[in-house]
DNA sequence: ATATTATTGAAATTGATTTTCATTTTCGGA
DNA sequence: TCCGAAAATGAAAATCAATTTCAATAATAT
Protein backbone atom coordinates (compact mmCIF):
# COMPACT_ATOMS: atom_id res chain seq x y z
CA UNK A 1 0.00 0.00 0.00
CA UNK A 2 1.70 3.01 -1.29
CA UNK A 3 0.77 6.67 -1.11
CA UNK A 4 -0.07 8.59 -4.22
CA UNK A 5 2.38 9.86 -6.22
CA UNK A 6 4.95 6.63 -5.56
CA UNK A 7 4.43 5.78 -8.86
CA UNK A 8 5.50 9.25 -10.51
CA UNK A 9 8.26 9.38 -8.34
CA UNK A 10 9.95 6.30 -9.75
CA UNK A 11 9.16 7.84 -13.20
CA UNK A 12 10.46 11.00 -12.75
CA UNK A 13 13.58 9.24 -11.29
CA UNK A 14 13.38 7.02 -14.53
CA UNK A 15 13.49 10.82 -16.63
CA UNK A 16 16.77 11.69 -14.21
CA UNK A 17 15.06 13.85 -12.66
CA UNK A 18 13.25 14.72 -8.41
CA UNK A 19 9.40 14.22 -7.32
CA UNK A 20 8.39 17.72 -6.08
CA UNK A 21 5.89 19.08 -4.36
CA UNK A 22 5.19 21.36 -7.04
CA UNK A 23 4.99 18.64 -9.63
CA UNK A 24 2.73 16.14 -7.44
CA UNK A 25 -0.03 19.58 -7.48
CA UNK A 26 0.11 19.15 -11.12
CA UNK A 27 -0.08 15.63 -12.24
CA UNK A 28 -3.26 16.05 -9.66
CA UNK A 29 -4.51 18.54 -11.71
CA UNK A 30 -3.91 17.00 -14.55
CA UNK A 31 -5.27 13.52 -13.97
CA UNK A 32 -8.21 15.06 -12.29
CA UNK A 33 -10.26 13.78 -15.17
CA UNK A 34 -11.09 17.20 -16.52
CA UNK A 35 -9.16 18.00 -20.27
CA UNK A 36 -7.99 20.38 -22.67
CA UNK A 37 -6.42 22.79 -19.84
CA UNK A 38 -4.47 26.00 -21.05
CA UNK A 39 -0.57 26.28 -18.63
CA UNK A 40 -2.72 29.18 -17.01
CA UNK A 41 -5.70 27.47 -15.68
CA UNK A 42 -3.87 24.72 -14.44
CA UNK A 43 -1.35 27.08 -12.22
CA UNK A 44 -4.72 28.76 -11.28
CA UNK A 45 -6.27 25.36 -10.19
CA UNK A 46 -3.33 24.40 -8.25
CA UNK A 47 -2.94 27.39 -6.77
CA UNK A 48 -5.86 26.31 -4.42
CA UNK A 49 -4.06 24.11 -2.83
CA UNK A 50 -0.94 25.15 -3.17
CA UNK A 51 -0.62 29.17 -3.38
CA UNK A 52 3.52 29.12 -3.92
CA UNK A 53 3.05 27.48 -6.93
CA UNK A 54 4.82 29.44 -9.79
CA UNK A 55 3.60 30.00 -13.89
CA UNK A 56 6.74 29.57 -14.44
CA UNK A 57 7.21 25.51 -12.66
CA UNK A 58 4.09 25.07 -14.41
CA UNK A 59 5.01 25.01 -17.91
CA UNK A 60 8.55 23.33 -16.96
CA UNK A 61 7.08 20.56 -15.54
CA UNK A 62 4.21 20.54 -18.59
CA UNK A 63 7.19 20.78 -21.22
CA UNK A 64 8.67 17.39 -18.72
CA UNK A 65 5.73 15.17 -19.35
CA UNK A 66 5.17 16.39 -23.08
CA UNK A 67 8.89 15.03 -24.03
CA UNK A 68 7.77 11.99 -21.84
CA UNK A 69 4.88 11.69 -24.29
CA UNK A 70 2.86 11.83 -20.59
CA UNK A 71 0.84 14.92 -21.56
CA UNK A 72 -0.36 15.43 -24.85
CA UNK A 73 -0.12 19.81 -26.32
CA UNK A 74 -2.14 20.61 -28.51
CA UNK A 75 -3.14 24.08 -30.08
CA UNK A 76 -6.59 25.24 -30.98
CA UNK A 77 -6.04 28.51 -32.14
CA UNK A 78 -6.84 30.80 -29.59
CA UNK A 79 -3.52 31.83 -29.08
CA UNK A 80 -2.55 29.22 -25.98
CA UNK A 81 -1.73 25.65 -25.78
CA UNK A 82 -3.78 23.23 -24.17
CA UNK A 83 -2.48 20.56 -22.13
CA UNK A 84 -4.09 16.82 -21.63
CA UNK A 85 -2.76 13.70 -19.69
CA UNK A 86 -2.48 10.85 -22.47
CA UNK A 87 -4.32 8.42 -20.62
CA UNK A 88 -4.71 6.14 -24.19
CA UNK A 89 -3.22 6.32 -27.01
CA UNK A 90 -0.53 9.33 -27.64
CA UNK A 91 -0.01 8.97 -30.96
CA UNK A 92 -3.21 9.51 -32.73
CA UNK A 93 -6.22 12.21 -31.57
CA UNK A 94 -9.24 13.28 -32.22
CA UNK A 95 -11.24 16.05 -31.21
CA UNK A 96 -14.78 17.38 -32.23
CA UNK A 97 -15.08 20.96 -31.78
CA UNK A 98 -17.87 23.00 -31.38
CA UNK A 99 -17.90 26.18 -33.33
CA UNK A 100 -20.56 27.87 -31.01
CA UNK A 101 -19.67 27.21 -27.75
CA UNK A 102 -16.27 26.00 -27.84
CA UNK A 103 -16.83 23.15 -26.05
CA UNK A 104 -13.67 19.99 -27.06
CA UNK A 105 -14.94 16.95 -27.62
CA UNK A 106 -12.57 13.74 -27.17
CA UNK A 107 -13.38 11.11 -29.69
CA UNK A 108 -11.26 7.99 -28.80
CA UNK A 109 -11.88 4.60 -28.95
CA UNK A 110 -13.73 4.57 -32.27
CA UNK A 111 -11.71 2.54 -34.18
CA UNK A 112 -14.17 -0.64 -34.42
CA UNK A 113 -16.82 2.68 -35.70
CA UNK A 114 -14.57 4.80 -37.86
CA UNK A 115 -12.04 3.03 -40.39
CA UNK A 116 -9.23 5.51 -39.73
CA UNK A 117 -6.73 2.56 -40.24
CA UNK A 118 -8.01 2.87 -43.85
CA UNK A 119 -8.09 6.38 -44.28
CA UNK A 120 -4.30 6.58 -43.75
CA UNK A 121 -3.84 3.43 -45.89
CA UNK A 122 -5.06 4.96 -48.57
CA UNK A 123 -3.39 8.45 -48.33
CA UNK A 124 0.31 6.70 -47.29
CA UNK A 125 -0.60 4.72 -50.65
CA UNK A 126 -1.09 8.06 -52.47
CA UNK A 127 1.10 10.66 -51.29
CA UNK A 128 3.91 8.49 -50.42
CA UNK A 129 4.35 9.01 -47.07
CA UNK A 130 4.92 6.67 -44.24
CA UNK A 131 1.91 7.88 -41.89
CA UNK A 132 2.65 7.75 -37.72
CA UNK A 133 0.15 8.94 -36.10
CA UNK A 134 -2.46 11.95 -36.54
CA UNK A 135 -4.75 14.93 -34.79
CA UNK A 136 -8.00 14.79 -36.54
CA UNK A 137 -10.39 17.89 -35.66
CA UNK A 138 -13.89 17.75 -36.73
CA UNK A 139 -15.89 21.33 -36.48
CA UNK A 140 -19.34 21.84 -35.63
CA UNK A 141 -22.21 22.45 -33.47
CA UNK A 142 -22.61 19.75 -30.17
CA UNK A 143 -25.89 18.61 -29.51
CA UNK A 144 -26.72 21.51 -27.10
CA UNK A 145 -26.02 24.10 -29.42
CA UNK A 146 -27.49 22.34 -32.63
CA UNK A 147 -31.06 22.72 -30.78
CA UNK A 148 -31.10 26.42 -30.46
CA UNK B 1 -9.28 43.06 -71.04
CA UNK B 2 -8.52 44.50 -67.44
CA UNK B 3 -5.22 44.58 -65.77
CA UNK B 4 -4.47 42.80 -62.54
CA UNK B 5 -5.73 43.18 -59.57
CA UNK B 6 -9.46 44.46 -60.94
CA UNK B 7 -11.54 41.40 -59.19
CA UNK B 8 -9.50 41.96 -55.99
CA UNK B 9 -10.63 45.57 -56.01
CA UNK B 10 -14.00 44.42 -56.24
CA UNK B 11 -13.96 42.26 -53.46
CA UNK B 12 -12.09 44.83 -51.39
CA UNK B 13 -15.18 47.50 -51.98
CA UNK B 14 -17.74 44.73 -51.31
CA UNK B 15 -16.38 44.51 -48.01
CA UNK B 16 -16.56 47.67 -47.11
CA UNK B 17 -13.02 48.40 -47.69
CA UNK B 18 -10.31 50.09 -50.36
CA UNK B 19 -8.10 48.16 -52.55
CA UNK B 20 -4.69 49.52 -52.21
CA UNK B 21 -1.12 48.88 -53.17
CA UNK B 22 0.16 46.82 -50.50
CA UNK B 23 -3.21 44.43 -49.96
CA UNK B 24 -2.35 43.97 -54.21
CA UNK B 25 1.04 42.70 -53.87
CA UNK B 26 0.15 40.81 -50.56
CA UNK B 27 -1.92 39.01 -52.93
CA UNK B 28 0.38 38.61 -55.21
CA UNK B 29 2.11 36.56 -52.89
CA UNK B 30 -0.60 34.67 -51.46
CA UNK B 31 -1.64 33.53 -55.23
CA UNK B 32 1.87 32.76 -56.35
CA UNK B 33 0.99 29.30 -55.71
CA UNK B 34 3.40 28.54 -52.69
CA UNK B 35 1.70 27.71 -49.58
CA UNK B 36 1.88 28.41 -45.89
CA UNK B 37 3.41 31.23 -45.23
CA UNK B 38 3.89 32.79 -41.94
CA UNK B 39 3.18 36.94 -41.65
CA UNK B 40 6.69 37.39 -42.04
CA UNK B 41 7.59 35.61 -44.76
CA UNK B 42 5.20 37.22 -46.83
CA UNK B 43 6.26 40.63 -45.46
CA UNK B 44 9.69 39.78 -46.36
CA UNK B 45 8.51 38.58 -49.58
CA UNK B 46 6.44 41.56 -50.53
CA UNK B 47 9.16 43.74 -49.76
CA UNK B 48 11.64 42.61 -52.32
CA UNK B 49 9.18 44.39 -54.79
CA UNK B 50 7.82 47.48 -52.21
CA UNK B 51 10.26 47.63 -49.78
CA UNK B 52 7.52 50.49 -47.61
CA UNK B 53 5.47 47.83 -46.90
CA UNK B 54 5.13 47.33 -43.00
CA UNK B 55 4.19 44.35 -41.06
CA UNK B 56 1.62 45.53 -38.97
CA UNK B 57 -0.44 46.06 -42.90
CA UNK B 58 0.70 42.48 -43.99
CA UNK B 59 -0.93 41.32 -40.42
CA UNK B 60 -4.17 43.54 -40.83
CA UNK B 61 -4.65 42.49 -44.83
CA UNK B 62 -4.41 38.89 -43.83
CA UNK B 63 -7.11 39.38 -40.73
CA UNK B 64 -9.14 41.02 -43.36
CA UNK B 65 -8.76 37.96 -45.82
CA UNK B 66 -9.30 35.35 -43.08
CA UNK B 67 -12.42 36.95 -42.07
CA UNK B 68 -13.55 36.88 -45.71
CA UNK B 69 -12.55 33.20 -45.96
CA UNK B 70 -10.69 33.86 -48.71
CA UNK B 71 -7.21 32.81 -46.48
CA UNK B 72 -7.40 30.26 -43.98
CA UNK B 73 -5.03 29.97 -41.04
CA UNK B 74 -3.21 27.46 -39.43
CA UNK B 75 -1.34 26.54 -36.41
CA UNK B 76 1.10 24.17 -36.78
CA UNK B 77 2.99 24.55 -33.21
CA UNK B 78 5.97 26.23 -33.81
CA UNK B 79 4.44 29.56 -32.71
CA UNK B 80 3.45 31.48 -35.65
CA UNK B 81 0.35 31.11 -37.98
CA UNK B 82 0.74 29.70 -41.20
CA UNK B 83 -1.54 31.36 -44.15
CA UNK B 84 -3.01 29.45 -47.39
CA UNK B 85 -5.45 31.15 -50.17
CA UNK B 86 -7.94 29.21 -50.11
CA UNK B 87 -8.71 28.77 -53.59
CA UNK B 88 -10.77 25.22 -52.60
CA UNK B 89 -13.19 24.11 -50.25
CA UNK B 90 -12.86 26.94 -47.39
CA UNK B 91 -14.56 24.57 -44.31
CA UNK B 92 -12.01 21.60 -44.93
CA UNK B 93 -8.56 20.73 -45.38
CA UNK B 94 -5.81 17.90 -44.66
CA UNK B 95 -2.49 18.42 -44.33
CA UNK B 96 0.66 15.11 -44.52
CA UNK B 97 3.31 16.55 -42.41
CA UNK B 98 6.92 15.10 -41.66
CA UNK B 99 8.02 15.24 -38.68
CA UNK B 100 11.70 15.20 -40.10
CA UNK B 101 11.69 18.04 -42.36
CA UNK B 102 8.92 19.70 -41.89
CA UNK B 103 7.30 19.20 -45.26
CA UNK B 104 3.82 20.48 -45.27
CA UNK B 105 1.62 18.64 -47.93
CA UNK B 106 -2.37 19.34 -48.75
CA UNK B 107 -4.37 16.67 -49.76
CA UNK B 108 -6.85 18.19 -51.36
CA UNK B 109 -9.39 16.72 -54.00
CA UNK B 110 -8.98 12.73 -52.22
CA UNK B 111 -12.82 12.16 -52.17
CA UNK B 112 -12.45 10.27 -54.82
CA UNK B 113 -9.52 7.86 -52.95
CA UNK B 114 -10.38 8.52 -49.67
CA UNK B 115 -13.68 8.38 -47.42
CA UNK B 116 -14.10 11.52 -45.50
CA UNK B 117 -17.63 11.54 -45.94
CA UNK B 118 -18.34 8.36 -44.50
CA UNK B 119 -15.99 9.10 -41.98
CA UNK B 120 -17.83 12.18 -40.86
CA UNK B 121 -21.19 10.76 -41.25
CA UNK B 122 -20.75 7.94 -38.72
CA UNK B 123 -18.57 10.32 -36.55
CA UNK B 124 -21.98 12.85 -36.49
CA UNK B 125 -23.67 9.86 -35.31
CA UNK B 126 -21.95 8.53 -32.95
CA UNK B 127 -21.03 11.70 -31.07
CA UNK B 128 -24.61 13.84 -31.89
CA UNK B 129 -22.81 16.40 -33.82
CA UNK B 130 -23.96 18.33 -36.65
CA UNK B 131 -20.15 18.19 -38.55
CA UNK B 132 -19.75 21.39 -40.61
CA UNK B 133 -15.86 20.65 -41.97
CA UNK B 134 -12.73 19.45 -39.89
CA UNK B 135 -8.65 20.03 -41.15
CA UNK B 136 -7.19 16.51 -40.57
CA UNK B 137 -3.13 16.28 -39.82
CA UNK B 138 -1.14 13.46 -40.79
CA UNK B 139 2.21 13.38 -39.12
CA UNK B 140 5.34 11.18 -40.86
CA UNK B 141 8.07 10.99 -43.14
CA UNK B 142 8.03 12.04 -46.47
CA UNK B 143 8.81 9.83 -49.35
CA UNK B 144 12.73 11.56 -49.07
CA UNK B 145 13.26 11.23 -45.51
CA UNK B 146 11.53 7.55 -45.16
CA UNK B 147 14.08 6.54 -47.74
CA UNK B 148 17.15 7.72 -45.24
C1' DA C 1 23.39 15.36 8.97
C1' DT C 2 25.87 17.09 4.98
C1' DA C 3 27.14 18.01 0.36
C1' DT C 4 25.72 18.04 -4.16
C1' DT C 5 22.78 19.21 -7.56
C1' DA C 6 18.12 19.82 -9.36
C1' DT C 7 14.25 22.69 -8.76
C1' DT C 8 11.88 26.69 -7.58
C1' DG C 9 9.61 31.31 -8.24
C1' DA C 10 10.23 36.31 -9.22
C1' DA C 11 11.69 39.16 -12.50
C1' DA C 12 13.47 40.08 -16.90
C1' DT C 13 13.33 38.72 -21.67
C1' DT C 14 11.69 37.02 -25.96
C1' DG C 15 8.97 36.78 -30.07
C1' DA C 16 4.59 36.91 -32.38
C1' DT C 17 0.75 39.66 -32.79
C1' DT C 18 -2.14 43.83 -31.74
C1' DT C 19 -2.97 48.59 -30.75
C1' DT C 20 -2.12 53.49 -31.06
C1' DC C 21 -1.61 57.49 -33.55
C1' DA C 22 0.04 60.95 -36.68
C1' DT C 23 0.52 60.94 -41.65
C1' DT C 24 -0.71 59.35 -46.24
C1' DT C 25 -3.74 57.35 -49.65
C1' DT C 26 -8.04 56.16 -51.73
C1' DC C 27 -12.09 57.38 -54.09
C1' DG C 28 -16.67 59.53 -54.71
C1' DG C 29 -18.47 63.85 -55.77
C1' DA C 30 -17.91 68.85 -57.24
C1' DT D 1 -8.91 67.35 -62.28
C1' DC D 2 -9.37 68.83 -57.73
C1' DC D 3 -11.31 68.24 -52.73
C1' DG D 4 -12.54 66.37 -48.67
C1' DA D 5 -14.10 62.65 -45.76
C1' DA D 6 -12.90 58.37 -44.40
C1' DA D 7 -10.01 54.39 -44.64
C1' DA D 8 -5.41 52.66 -44.64
C1' DT D 9 -0.59 52.98 -43.64
C1' DG D 10 3.79 52.20 -41.01
C1' DA D 11 6.63 53.20 -36.84
C1' DA D 12 6.58 52.72 -32.29
C1' DA D 13 4.52 51.14 -28.15
C1' DA D 14 1.80 47.72 -25.95
C1' DT D 15 0.18 43.05 -25.13
C1' DC D 16 0.41 38.35 -24.12
C1' DA D 17 2.00 33.58 -23.94
C1' DA D 18 6.07 31.39 -23.24
C1' DT D 19 11.14 31.17 -22.08
C1' DT D 20 15.34 32.43 -19.73
C1' DT D 21 18.04 34.10 -15.84
C1' DC D 22 19.47 33.80 -11.29
C1' DA D 23 19.76 33.68 -6.34
C1' DA D 24 17.40 30.99 -2.88
C1' DT D 25 15.38 26.50 -1.61
C1' DA D 26 14.45 21.57 -1.59
C1' DA D 27 15.46 16.73 -2.81
C1' DT D 28 18.52 12.95 -2.81
C1' DA D 29 22.90 10.21 -2.30
C1' DT D 30 26.44 9.54 0.86
MN1 LIG E 1 -8.17 15.78 -26.35
MN1 LIG F 1 -2.67 23.68 -46.57
ZN1 LIG G 1 -21.84 23.88 -28.38
ZN1 LIG H 1 10.68 14.94 -44.89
Amino acid sequence: MRGPGFGWGRMFRGWGRRMTVPRREILEVLTSGAKHFSAEEIYLEVRRKYPGIGLTTVYRTLEILVQAGVVSKFNFGDGRARYEFADTDKKNHCHVICSNCGRIIDCENLSGEVDFEGVIRKLSKKLGFKINGYHLRFYGLCEECKNK
